[in-house]
DNA sequence: TACTTGCTTCGAGTGCACTCCAACGTTTTA
DNA sequence: TAAAACGTTGGAGTGCACTCGAAGCAAGTA
């Protein structure tokens, strides 16, 4: 069932099956092979019988592209990532501004949840007193 | 061009058209209508030729819902938001505890990206640093 | 060996939140 | 008054990010 070969002491493994990699990143296989697909996962190995064998750096790239999920980036927009990654050392620029451009959208979205809470908590406050008015 | 009717000194309108408010707000007329067809707008004027003739309450709920809509809250719960509101006074306890559970689902949000932000950050410098290696 | 589980591919289906269309009526502007 | 701009409706279409199904091959277990 376990797909082994464990680097030496066995903290690492070597290789991971696709359904250890679902249940590891909360991925379903099929939208893992849908990443691949698109072009969102580096090249990933495969075993003599042609099934993916998923390397550590590979969840480490699907931590990322996790994060990434999270701030609302488009999947486009990771592959364009992805690609310039493939791509190679003269990138480095491109991928560098589009990080930082991540990154100010991030900070944006922070502040404007934090304008919810500040909006959520006067409403709440509203509920809290019991002087029969009907907050909307 | 205005649907004027100014309250006194003209500091608020009385009302507004669809196209003053897909404006105002940012959403288009088409998005104005579909939030009315699926019970997200409480009951919206009419002119006596049945054009919608939206006011300063609408324009208050409009905000309303579009924090929600940043936290990343579902339209079918908003519409249940709304549901209640127009139940009444008997759905206060119920509309409370929906607005605090969308509270913390906020705070849980901005840690996701403060996260984030931190993973970008490590991203950044590592594409700061000229030592030759290429980032993922 | 038979069974169960898991893997492959391609393509079609789902759910959400809009977004647009067609055909027609109303209001504003020149 | 004529033209342009804006409004109405119901229903169909779009784009995104999955999500699932079918048919078939491969590996481990009783």
């Amino acid at each position: 069932m376990i797909a082994s070969t464990a680097t030496s002491a066995g903290s690492t493994r070597a290789h991971y099956t696709i359904s250890e990699v679902a249940a590891l990143t909360g991925l379903s296989a099929h939208t893992l092979r849908w990443y691949e697909r698109i072009g969102l996962m580096p090249h990933v190995d495969r075993s003599h019988t042609g099934q993916r064998r998923f390397s550590e750096r590979d969840l480490g790239w699907l931590g990322f592209v996790g994060k990434l999920r999270l701030t609302g980036m488009p999947v486009a927009d990771m592959v364009r990532y992805a690609e310039l990654v493939r791509e190679g050392d003269h990138t480095r620029d491109e991928r560098r501004e589009l990080l930082e451009t991540t990154r100010r959208d991030v900070l944006a979205r922070i502040t404007e949840l934090q304008d919810t809470l500040a909006v959520l908590d006067i409403k709440i406050s509203h509920y809290g007193t019991a002087c029969g008015g009907t907050p909307t």
